[in-house]
DNA sequence: CTGACTGCAAACCCTTTGCAGACCG
DNA sequence: CGGTCTGCAAAGGGTTTGCAGTCAG
């Protein structure tokens, strides 16, 4: 790991601190080094990869942990996730060049078309990684419905909040 | 459902029957009717969402026909996935702008910075659904390492194939 | 010290699979 | 008609939750 990396991680880690205490929440041993370990990679981890490496240092930790952990790192607006969260894989049926946009409380997904978006350029860095297949823009944000319920205090939401089905 | 909607929908219903009659694969009533209401819609289903809709006018069909049917249309190449498919939620602790490159095959995923592609200009028909919160590129490709193992016949790969971990 | 947090284990839920009967071509 | 496909039911695997002991603040 190259010293950038290291100070990025670290300066993760602070923020964490930071916030963790304005909204009174301990940092035990396993947050830290759940945090710790996925603040260091690119990879986006799962929960359960995430579990086993932390394991290595940590023998005793559970994956329940990890899973409390993480979405308490994703109310806490320190982690994000991939995708349109939760509820397995959804589906597309549009061959056509399109980009999407999601909910990011509701799960909500919309394609919409621009051309000024189409045909974007693919850094030589990615090349690099891989062959490329196609390319196109996620915009993430809130729908409408759900700004019109923003009345619910956005951290903490019942849990069944997190992705519901469209 | 508007008329242009009716001919997209006819057009990809006529592309499925070509693909499936050269794989030689059977056009069951509930492969059209699975298909007619993925291609009917934007909304990007989950398989249990679509099973719903598709129950309504075919009060028989199975929810497995469904996840076998989906995972066939997405081996024809009919239908793509949204997000890293497959085992559960991946998460992310770089907040600074960034953007992703995902492997189809094995759902590796590496970030990547660009200058070029931050600030990306949303149109504004996005902004009537609803508020912004960040758009980045998503890129779709093949690693290296599964660019090398194309070996194994690109259909009907072992089920397991679908979406490995990190 | 005390309430928040963890580990354990059981519960839950989504997804996949084996099998016998049904149906497309 | 034959092989593929479907529906059923059960298994599988990831995620969540209730509870009693533990630990950070």
């Amino acid at each position: 790991m190259r010293k950038s990396e290291l100070s990025r991680i670290d300066r993760r880690l602070e923020h964490l601190k930071t916030v963790a205490r304005e909204a009174g929440l301990k940092l035990t041993h396993q947050r830290l080094e759940i945090f710790r370990e996925l603040a260091g990679t690119d990879a986006h981890p799962d929960a359960e990869t995430l579990f086993r490496a932390v394991q290595q240092r940590m023998p005793t930790v559970s994956l329940d942990t990890v899973y409390r952990t993480l979405w308490m790192l994703h109310d806490l607006g320190l982690v994000t996730t991939l995708g349109p969260q939760r509820y397995g894989v959804r589906f597309d049926a549009n061959l056509d060049r399109h980009h999407h946009f999601s909910c990011v409380r509701c799960g909500l997904v919309r394609d919409f078309e621009s051309e000024e978006l189409d045909g974007l350029p693919v850094p030589d860095s990615v090349k690099r990684l891989g062959s490329v297949v196609d390319a196109h823009v996620e915009v993430r944000g809130l729908c409408a419905t759900c700004q019109r319920d923003q009345g619910t205090p956005k951290n903490l939401q019942p849990s069944g909040t997190r992705g519901e089905r469209t």
